[in-house]
DNA sequence: CGACGTGTTGAAGGAGCTCAATCTAAGTGG
DNA sequence: CCACTTAGATTGAGCTCCTTCAACACGTCG
């Protein structure tokens, strides 16, 4: 059931079979619906197994700051569960599938079997890869080119997902999503996107993007997928 | 040599005898010297013993973005080292004493002894945690907002750390860096400082910040330090 | 059909930026 | 101990990117 897509790191098969063991329940989420608020206390993880989720804080005056989005087979939510105390909440996109996986198998499972462990490990250091990266786009980017920065990451990591090719995919996010992840306003999303629609970098129909030109959009962007950490890195030798 | 200052989890004797114990080298670094640099191989990690240090990312038009800064007792660099290969640089602000530590002997320990390794990881978390009310703050607050949350953060980091109160405390950053940290101008980082000591929040002498009214402060820089995480959660259980 | 969520567009205002000059403190060399 | 240098802090003026407010369009769904 559990997909072992932590597989960037090599695991052997007692160790994907380990993993496959881990106990879990699975649900079904509909769009929007929670699947941790803040300052909840939180004793389990969501493996995502289809459709997207999202992280975000809520400011004291209302405003929402998006951090991060998640994709199938992202462990979402390994951060708030270890840390005892949700931070922040998690939605979801649209419609998706979840394995709930007590916090305990998991934690006991990593140190039972390093190489797992190193490999989850090894995933929330990536997770702050992004929000690295997101820092600097919301700090030192043009609008147009946060948005073009988001609509590169979103290609690269769906196609890596096998959801789709970065200059073709379809993403189920709102212009006020999109803005609350960049830090503009929804208006100045439209505006961005229309802005790189008449620069022939993009088209789009039904929150379906196509990539005019990939070379054009990634300079446009400033982006580089190194972030991702998507190849494997050496062998993490434990 | 090594203050075991990743005592937010209960490690007993033999636990923190261990981390003693880890094969390091002392070394001291001046003002603006790099721990590590951008897209270069690492395989240590450093332990900062005194002084201060910072991340920073640079994009391609040469804009910096500081996405996270470190006082002592902070493992700095677990994150690219365990990574393999740094996604970002690593600064030091002022004089600042150094233990490098090998990243096998780091994850060797932290699997021998999951407590330990549990700390680290938690450790990795709570970073994770900050990078995201930081994304929040640059996102969704105003200019003098940001600055006073960042007066606030480090008020209460430096206090946790015994170097001074949160309400009077000495930090050697220039305002230049306090606007790649806050995606400011440092004109505008000027202003806002003045706006701030005007509201009688704050006064300022040679990096010397006093507080005049916390609470005043805190609501005005929308500050709550949960995301810190500086009371023990429970138990993490292993 | 009416209503609501989302996307689109216009107009006006402002927070923060840019450019540039001035000031201050802390070195540095003599 | 002083003239010279330099990094950082401060201030002013003008401009722009983005916001705010508001209206309207469009598609979906009850």
């Amino acid at each position: 059931m559990l997909r072992k897509l932590q597989l960037w790191k090599q695991l052997d098969a007692t160790e994907a079979q380990a993993i496959l063991a881990l106990p879990h329940e699975l649900r079904t989420f509909e769009r929007d619906a929670y699947l941790v608020r803040e300052r909840q206390k939180v004793d389990h993880s969501c493996l995502l197994i289809s459709g997207f989720a999202f992280r975000q804080k809520i400011g004291r005056n209302g405003a929402r700051s998006i951090n991060a989005v998640h994709m199938q087979g992202d462990i979402v939510d390994l951060q708030n569960s270890l840390l005892g105390y949700a931070d922040h909440s998690v939605q979801v996109l649209s419609r998706a599938e979840v394995a709930y996986i007590p916090r305990k198998a998991i934690v006991d499972l990593a140190f039972r079997m390093p190489n797992v462990g190193m490999a989850m490990w090894y995933d929330t250091l990536v997770d702050g890869s992004v929000f690295r990266e997101w820092i600097l786009n919301i700090a030192r980017r043009s609008g147009e080119k946060r948005i073009a920065h988001l609509l590169c990451e979103f290609g690269v990591r769906l196609e890596s997902l096998g959801l789709g090719s970065r200059s073709s995919y379809q993403f189920p996010m709102t212009q006020e999503q999109l803005a609350d992840a960049t830090g503009l306003t929804p208006v100045h999303v439209n505006r961005s996107l229309k802005g790189l629609e008449k620069r022939g970098l993009i088209s789009r129909a039904m929150r379906h993007v196509t990539v005019g030109d990939w070379e054009k959009l990634r300079r446009a962007g400033d982006f580089d997928d190194a972030y991702l950490h998507l190849e494997h890195a050496e062998p993490s030798s434990v």
